[in-house]
Formats: structure tokens, sequence, C-alpha cells
DNA sequence: GAGAAAGCTGACCAATCGGTCAATCTTGTT
DNA sequence: AACAAGATTGACCGATTGGTCAGCTTTCTC
């Protein structure tokens, strides 16, 4: 019978068994090349990180550029999933908000996904580039246009939808990819829950009163 | 006579040649390690860039790691620089204007020094952590005060100063390090002079408002 | 339980890596 | 002109790189 590839593979079969072993070492070649780059990033690194053979590595993924793509792709899911909440019938204010906190929930829990994407796209984006021009590109001028609409209706202030979202992206991604700047200055040896809520905070305030929409700072950030 | 180290050695001298071919060498560099990053940066391909030997970069800089760091020193005064602007007796909106302006010509004019130390960064700061923790920290708290001074003079609202300089920052460095992403979106084969502006708008826009400022928005974008 | 298929890995490979060095050339000093 | 110091570089080095493969074990199929 075929196997619908939709479909997850029975628990313990085989086919589920290597699923298993590549997510493994894709998660553990995640910090790797987050820490290393591409270029700096060695197979001997990456099998020891994994706790395999080298030979292994290549046995699933072939060549290391083939392991880095797999890894690319992986991540790529998570990019684009936090705009659904950004639908023309939307409040605009609820909409950015649940956006923005989407994106730096993905900074907080997800630090190596995003500097290895931050890595790629700092490279000219070798791997990506088809994808950013295809996908994401895409995804941007629908959701540009759900703004333009809110906008018509005057439920926002006139922006450029585009460079929002570079904005955005840029503010709510630097507390992963920047991270060691950020706690040099801030001088902690790890960012807090509390560094993180202030981020976002400010985040939120600055895209919020920047598109005329109110700016509550609901939080309870104590003190 | 001690040749004062202050003071550019005389035109065409021994000294002065040397510095020539150093300066010659850094910015070549500059752009193999914006596009390879360390770890992918091989002394040959540098040697390449630059139309020396290998064994020239070798005699100007002993190791590979050496001419790292001084393409990383020869980057961090150019990214103190901007700061000036933000004194205590100048006003708010014209401070910040000229601080993001600062910025942003700078992603514009050194992509390629932005995206050196971009990377430097995005993989842990290995080399340039103690300045982050020493000068930068030291400068983000001069400047933190300033804005203190102004929120309690009640020119601005309440903000978290140093998260204020985290946006900035990430907002106007994503022009330079993040910009494979941006032309793919805009459908560019290079960011134009209007992109940057618009940028530039955008990134105001959000800074100003943010912190209760006006926003005039005087440029003119044309259309 | 026999044969096939998939999984696994130690040993090995050519290529490239960062780096060294002796020999040569150029320049400044006297 | 003679010498010293600095500048240059082709040839070379051991180490590491990404990648291969033969041979073994495990698991599935019938």
């Amino acid at each position: 019978m075929m196997q619908n590839e939709a479909e997850p593979p029975a628990t313990g079969s085989r086919a589920w068994q290597r699923r298993q072993r590549v997510a493994h070492i894709l998660a553990s070649a995640e910090r790797i090349f987050a820490e290393a780059g591409f270029g700096g990033a060695s197979m001997s690194a990456l099998a020891a990180a994994a706790g395999l053979p080298k030979a292994n590595l290549h046995y699933y993924f072939g060549t290391k550029e083939a392991l880095y793509t797999a890894l690319l792709d992986s991540i790529l899911d998570l990019w684009l999933s936090a705009t659904d909440s950004i639908r023309p019938e939307s409040d605009p204010a609820e909409a950015l908000t649940a956006y923005v906190r989407a994106k730096m929930a993905w900074s907080r829990t997800r630090p190596y996904a995003s500097k290895v994407f931050a890595n790629e796209v700092l490279h000219g984006a070798p791997y990506l580039g088809s994808y950013l021009a295809g996908e994401l590109r895409a995804l941007v001028r629908e959701k540009s246009r759900v703004l333009e609409g809110w906008i018509a209706e005057g439920r926002m202030e006139p922006v450029d939808p585009p460079h929002l979202f570079f904005a955005i992206w840029a503010m709510t991604q630097t507390y992963a990819d920047f991270e060691a700047q950020i706690r040099a200055v801030l001088d902690r040896p790890e960012l807090t829950a509390q560094d993180h809520a202030r981020g976002s905070d400010m985040v939120l305030r600055l895209v919020l009163k920047g598109c005329g929409l109110r700016f509550g700072a609901a939080e309870g950030l104590g003190e």
C-alpha cells in the first residue's frame, strides 16, 4: 500500500524511526549552524552535536549543503505561521499586537532557528533566495492589501505596509539574532523574561503608536 | 625622532605606504567576510579579493583571526560616531531624527561593514564581546541618562531608553543586514534611493510617534 | 528462516585549509 | 656604493575539510 505522505507514519515503524532520527539531527544541527554559520560548521562538529558518527549524517542527508537546506526548510514553516491574525475583518490594533507577540515569542523560544535564518539572509540568501522572492513576497503582498484596506477605511494612519513589516521583523528578531549585544548592554548573563517583556512593550508601542493606534500598555511589568 | 602615532605619516613614506596597503586589504576583506562569514572566508579568497598573494596577507596581519579583528576594530569607530546628536540640551525630536538618519545612512553607504558587524554579533560576539560590555554599554548608559532627562522634563513620553536603542539599531541596520530579504519582497535587483527614503520615513515615524513626538514627514517622497 | 532491504560506521580519500619559511627584491641610510 | 631593514612571494607543511565506500548488523517480507 502506498503510504500517504501527508499522514504521519505509524509509531515505531521504519519510516517513523527515520523521521525521528532526521528530526534529531536537524535539532542539534540548528545550534551548530547558528553559532558557527554555514562555513564555520564542520560535519564532524555537526556529528558530535548529534552524538552520531559523521558517516551517519552523510547517510541521511548526502551532503552538508543538503543537511543545511533541510534545516532551512524546517525553519521556514515557523517563519510564516505568525501572520494568521492579520485578516481584513480583524481589529488592526489586536491583529498587529498578536503578530508582534507571536514574533517575539518565536525569538524567545527558538533563538537558534532565528539565527540560522538571519545568517542565511545576511549572506545574501543563496539557498533561500527563490523562497523569499516567491512565498514570502506573495505573503507580504497579501497582508499589505489587508493593511491598505484598513487604511482606506480610516482604521489606521497611512503607512507603507511592506516597510512596516520590515520594521517589525527587525525589532522582534533582534532579541534573538543580536541577543549577544543586548545581553552585553544590559549586563546580563542571560536575557530575562522581564527583558523580553520590556522589549515586547517597546515594539508594540512603536508599532501601534506609529500606526496611529491606541497603545494601552496593559501589561503588568511590575515596578 | 619618534613619530607621533596620532599624526599621519608623510605621504609616500614607508609608514604611509604600509597604512595604505593595510587599508586596502581591510577594504577588500570587508566584502569577503560580509558574504561568507568568518568561517566561510578563506585566506586565499581574501588574498584574491585584495589582488595579493596569500603570504602577503600573512606578512601584514599574521593570522586570519588578526586580520578579522583588525577589520572589526576599523568598523567599530563608525558604529559609535552617530550618537553625537543626543545631548541634554538638544531637542528630542531633532536629536532622534539625526541619529536615525545617521544610522540609515550608514546602512546605505557601508552595507558590508554593517554585515560584518552583524555576523560577529549573531555568532555570539566572540571577538567583540568585551567591547560590547565596555564601551558600548557605557555609551548606552550615558545616552539613556539623556533620554531620562528629557522624560523627566516632560519633553517626551516615558519609554525604556536601552530598548529604544535596540529598536533603532534593529530597524536601521536591517536595510543593510537583511537587504537580500527586503530586495526579494520588494522585487528589486537593488534597493533604490526611494526604498531607503521610505524605510527612513518608517523608522522615523515609529520612533518619533512612539516617543510621543511630532512626526512631520517633511520629506518629499514624490507621488 | 532465508533472502532482501535498510541502517550503520571505521577507515580512507583528494582537496583545501591556515600558516611557515627561505630566497629574492626594494628601499632608506650612510 | 655598500649595507641593513623592510617588503614580497613561490613552494611547501601538517591538519582538517567534505565526502566515499566496503563490509557489517539489524529489520522487514514472504
